[in-house]
DNA sequence: CAGTGAGCGAGCTTCCGCTTGACTT
């Protein structure tokens, strides 16, 4: 028998609210929603009014069976959820389950976890709001709808497995469209001039001149210009400037620093900061809300006038403005303002670290600069050079954190001017005039595109990550970093009397990290914007969102709602599967010079691949990495049909050279090497060159083996340690046995043992559930 | 990990948002 029950969504926050409770009340948590749409089957009655069929999710049947329990014997029951529309939906969902009884059940709300808030809802509770629990129902059934009817379009058009969502099709759609600008970006020739001058007192100032400059000749005229010039300071203005700190972190802000100063990927950062979390160091991490408790806001301000004094502190709340937040919870924030620092693994510490930085320096002064522009005259030409100075005046929050860009390498510094007045004259010591290029949008990142997506208002805090994985896991996108091409660039330089040209190497196109369209992206993208280009359409969510908050206010039936979106949808799904031809994105390139015959790129079953004529005489060959179908061109598919590529014989076994999915190779005698990047080129290495390679991969096998037994087991170092390799299969070595003095016997018994447990995993893995599958192919491609 | 790409057909795939572990390497 228990007094009370409350139940919360997550364990963590169980914990921390049994604490300010006291015995009287006993805390569990649901671990999120406990029931959700029949997971086979579309789990929507469409005849009856779009009637949800709901099931207790299989991994919650446990928790479930507890809180039904304890709810039996609990005199009240507290539904405790987020207050949000999916914590409504949540404790509506468990007030249905748990058969719970009006009289004894209170709904109560709280936006941050302590002690004040928690007892000033037990104070006030209230009802369930069914009309948010509605608004929820339409945004589970819609999203349902639209990616249960879709994606079989796409199983039957397009390729089977492939997936559609309201989400996802459209994150998908922002990698596609970027691409496609970037391969039709107009790249611009220009020269940036830039000089360096000495004062009457021999100071450095170093100015550039803001126009650009279209061409070569332009830019010599400038140059032999300033050879006759004179230059003076004909303006000098200083104005003062200041800067504000960045609110604290949401889940979207978080991982977009985290991935641009830590290097964390957005998942990572997810499951950093859920470790954080879990051992009670920072608030929840899933959240779209800048909010601060006061709490939170007074202790701040307490450790900076402590730490650095009174004027460093500058209290602040800060409103959110992104597009559908909810703001169930706080900010990202450290659960005690007083701990700079705190126990855990390397990416613990240098996440806590991101966090209390940032939210401290919510809490500090502005920053106090003084902004110098000075203009250069050049006595034969209108044309001025500019100098800039920032100083900064009073460091504020800067002293604390400072937010980064996503332009990379345009970090502003601290750049002190010498003292300058109009009509001083300067004297050139160099000016250097630099060819560039226009550089195209840049790609996404993880985090750009999560950045995107919020600004959109599509998907959720606690979406993000996995959205991105998803995409991914469907082979739509991929991340990749590829090297970028080095390109001679011309510089001309004027000192003295002379100009000289110079030139010099520097890479352009070089993507770290960044996201790209597969074939299967911009097929599936083009097929879906075709045919169904409401879903595709960037504001679709948002005009779904504004619906779903009038059916929050009670001003509009769920059902009706989704009746409007149905009708017409339904239509075009059934129009698609009628009238559509299967789409493999074909694309015809020309004639092939030797053959005559059409050759055409297309998605194959094993991917995209070129081919040349038809029937009998047909020819395939795979596309590389990186090359699309779209972008490919004759030539370059020309070129995919010159390998394998036969060189010779070398110890009587043909050596050929292929390109392969992890680029150009040697295969000789069934073993494969791959060539040598930078030196090697597939189309004109030599026997000899090539024989070369496979003695060498030969020495660096040999290297790598620890010890080898007669009937073939061998000991060999691999990425992640010492290994045994028998029959091509693999097993871990123990942390506590030597691999250099392990007998026969002792790595027979490994093998027997890594064997049965292969057995029994791959009887849970069949009888497993899809989820299982879709684990191990991601395995698969990563490594 | 890297030569493939026919055709048939059974049985399966799929959404978005809330939550954690349970799995390997």
């Amino acid at each position: 028998m228990i007094e009370n029950l409350v139940i919360v969504e997550s364990p963590a926050k169980a914990k921390t609210i049994e604490h300010f409770l006291g015995k009287e009340y006993t805390v569990k948590s649901s671990f999120g929603h406990i029931r959700d749409l029949e997971k086979k089957d579309l789990g929507v009655d469409i005849e009856h009014n779009f009637q949800p069929k709901y099931e207790v999710s299989a991994d919650k049947k446990n928790v479930v069976k507890e809180l039904k329990a304890l709810a039996k014997t609990a005199k009240t029951v507290w539904l405790a959820s987020d207050e949000d529309r999916e914590g409504e939906a949540i404790a509506w969902h468990l007030f249905e389950v748990l058969q719970l009884k009006a009289e004894n059940t209170k709904r109560i709300v709280f936006h941050e976890i302590t002690k004040d808030a928690i007892l000033n809802a037990i104070a006030h509770p209230r009802a369930i709001n069914t009309d948010l629990v509605n608004a929820q129902q339409a945004r589970r059934v819609l999203d349902r709808l639209v990616g249960f009817e879709i994606s079989p379009v796409l199983w039957k058009k397009v390729k089977p497995s492939l997936s559609a969502g309201r989400v996802q099709s459209v994150a998908v759609k922002l990698i596609v469209e970027r691409e496609r600008e970037i391969n039709h970006f107009n790249e611009q020739e220009y020269y940036k001039v830039t000089g360096c001058f000495k004062t009457a007192g021999q100071a450095e100032v170093k100015a550039e001149v803001m126009e650009r400059f279209p061409n070569r000749e332009n830019t010599l005229n400038f140059l032999e210009s300033c050879r006759k010039s004179v230059f003076s300071v004909s303006r000098v203005e200083t104005k003062p400037a200041v800067r504000k700190p960045a609110p604290p972190f949401t889940t979207s802000t978080l991982q977009q620093e985290a991935s641009r100063k830590l290097g964390f990927s957005v998942s990572q950062t997810m499951s950093v900061a859920q470790k954080l979390y879990e051992s009670g160091k920072i608030t929840y991490m899933r959240t779209d809300s800048v909010h601060l408790s006061d709490l939170a806001i007074r202790s701040a301000k307490a450790v900076i006038c402590q730490t650095l004094g009174e004027k460093y502190s500058k209290s602040r709340q800060y409103a959110t403005h992104t597009k559908g937040a909810q703001e169930a919870h706080e900010a990202i924030r450290p659960t005690y303002m007083d701990r700079p620092a705190v126990e855990g693994d390397r990416n613990e510490k240098q996440l806590y670290e991101l966090i209390y930085k940032r939210t401290l320096a919510s809490q500090m002064a502005d920053a106090e600069l003084e902004k110098t522009q000075v203009d250069i005259a050049v006595s034969e030409n209108r044309i001025p050079f500019t100098a800039t100075g920032e100083v900064i005046v009073f460091d504020g929050f800067l002293r604390m954190y400072k937010e980064s860009s996503d332009d990379e390498g345009d970090d502003e510094k601290d750049t002190l001017l010498p003292a300058l007045h109009k009509d001083d004259r300067l004297s050139p010591v160099e000016i250097t005039a630099v060819q560039q290029y226009t550089l195209h949008p840049p790609r996404y990142t993880e985090a750009s595109l999560v950045k995107k997506m919020e600004q959109l208002g599509i998907g959720r805090p606690s979406t993000y990550a996995p959205t991105i994985t998803t995409i991914q896991n469907r082979g739509y996108i991929v991340r990749e970093s590829r090297e970028g091409k080095k390109r001679e660039l011309e510089q001309l330089v004027l000192k003295g009397e002379g100009i000289k040209t110079q030139f010099f190497k520097r890479t352009f196109g070089a993507e770290k990290k960044k996201l790209f369209p597969s074939d299967m992206g911009m097929v599936v993208t083009d097929f879906l914007s075709a045919h169904f280009a409401d879903i595709m359409n960037y504001n679709f969510t948002a005009q779904a969102e504004e619906a779903l908050d009038n059916i929050a206010e009670g001003d509009m039936e769920w059902q009706k709602m989704i009746g409007q979106f149905y009708t017409p949808f339904h239509d075009s799904i059934e129009k698609t599967l009628k009238n559509s031809e299967r789409n493999t994105g074909e694309r015809l390139l020309g004639t092939d010079p030797a053959s005559g015959e059409p050759i055409s790129v297309r998605i194959g079953r094993f991917g995209p691949i070129a081919q040349i004529g038809e029937g009998e005489t047909v020819r395939y060959a795979s596309l590389q990495n990186g090359q699309l179908m779209e972008t490919i061109t004759l030539e370059e598919a020309l070129e995919l049909f010159k390998f394998p590529r036969k060189l010779g014989a070398f110890e009587e076994k043909e050596v050929a050279v292929g390109i392969g999915r992890f680029g150009p190779y040697i295969k000789h005698n069934n073993v494969f090497v791959s060539l040598k990047k930078g030196e090697d080129d597939p189309g004109t290495i030599t026997l000899e060159t090539a024989v070369a390679r496979i003695e060498e991969k030969r020495e660096n096998d040999r290297n790598r083996q620890i010890k080898a037994f007669d009937n073939g087991i061998l000991i060999l170092n691999g990425r992640f340690g010492p290994y045994i390799s028998y029959n091509k299969k693999n097993c871990k070595i123990p942390k506590n046995v030597k691999a250099e003095t392990l007998t026969l016997e002792e790595a027979e018994a490994l093998i027997a043992k890594e064997g049965e447990k292969k057995e029994s995993g791959k009887g849970g893995r069949r009888s497993g559930s899809g989820k299982a599958k879709s684990t191990a192919k991601t395995k698969k491609g990563e490594g």
